[in-house]
DNA sequence: GTCTATATCGTGATAGAC
DNA sequence: GTCTATCACGATATAGAC
């Protein structure tokens, strides 16, 4: 199990400076693309954020883009890990849903996936984009499963698209963030998220009038 | 009613050119800002594409700020213009959101103005944000408006919460952008505002029950 | 691995001629 | 009003010493 490359260090050895700049200059390119974007975020903004040099930057990483793809992978790892464990909460198709909805987010910045996507350097690239690509992708395919699971046991009325709606939900997250920016407030955030919330919660009191009406 | 300054020339005058530059930097800035941001567009770049020059831009703008300015204004003018008389539309609530939701927009591009509202410049700028801030505030004002007569005339049933709800409306659209852009297909934006519509049916079908059951 | 020096280019603006 | 010249600075590296 020992190897010359130190993924994951298992034990932090005495030399334990390895691999603390690159981890620092993901770090801090992180925050800057998030804040700034891709476009916004300069070198020099990351060497002085993460107090790494000019030579050792340029060691550890090509250039830019090479620093951009290795922040937003670890953008994407991270998001996709919240939202898979917030999928995987116990209980209803909604309660799953609002688990996910109500996963902590900072409102007011926005979203670290979302944010570059407006960036067209970001999506010119196949490389830059493919993560982020992935991640929404991810989440819109759980969110219509969970959506389809909830109308097979009866739980939404039989007319809910889980598609469209897996659609809708993610779009109100996004642009959640968004309106909170534009009114420096969380307030419309919230809104936004309990009113979607609300809409799924009137469609299974349809589900339920339908089934006893009906039958 | 005559003026030393043209403000809206009534009738264009002989020396036809006058104003013709600064409608050309405003045109470009537009375009720019749309796609690139307030960081990622320089005045070099609106020089080029207006085919105005140097000395010449600096005549008629300050700088880059005050360009942004008179570029974003113009983008809230119409698109608070658009807004008014998608809202103006006659017929039911929920038609009447369904116009709004369906005014022509190109998904993939984004928002001209949401665009800008990641930019930390200019939501750092009171002056740059003032505009956005507005326009964001008239529509999800009107949509509460509007979904306020809905529930009045029992369109919708009595629990929707109309602020909730303009604001969930409000964000399915920025964020279909996200989803659109980050996908490079319109599906996703269009699927997203169908769900909502739907949602809002479903709300009026509710309201039918409630009412036929109840009294 | 990290440092300093150097280089090229673009940005954002000013000055003054025409 | 528009043009060209000039400028200080930052962006994005490369080179080579330590």
């Amino acid at each position: 199990m020992k190897s010359t490359v130190s993924d994951h260090p298992a034990k932090p050895d005495l030399n334990s400076k390895e691999g603390d700049s690159r981890e620092r200059l993901i770090a801090s390119t992180r925050e800057l693309l998030w804040s700034r974007g891709y476009i916004g975020t300069s070198p020099s903004a990351i060497q002085a954020r993460s107090g790494v040099g000019q030579g050792s930057m340029y060691h550890h990483f090509k250039g830019k883009p090479e620093l951009a793809l290795a922040a937003i992978e670890r953008n994407v790892e991270e998001l996709m890990h919240v939202a898979e464990s917030r999928f995987a909460s116990q209980g209803t198709a909604i309660e799953r849903i609002s688990a996910y909805l109500h996963a902590p987010r900072d409102a007011m910045r926005g979203c670290q996936a979302g944010r570059l996507v407006q960036d067209p350097d970001v999506i010119a690239s196949p490389e830059l984009r493919k993560p982020l690509t992935d991640l929404f992708e991810f989440v819109r395919v759980q969110l219509a499963h969970i959506l389809s699971t909830g109308i097979e046991s009866g739980e939404f009325d039989q007319n809910l698209d889980p598609i469209a709606t897996a659609d809708m939900i993610a779009s109100v997250i996004q642009g959640g963030y968004v309106l909170a920016r534009v009114s420096r407030d969380t307030a419309p955030f919230n809104r936004a998220i309990a009113a979607t919330i609300d809409m799924l919660k009137k469609r299974a009191e349809l589900g339920q009038l339908q089934r006893t009406a009906t039958f």
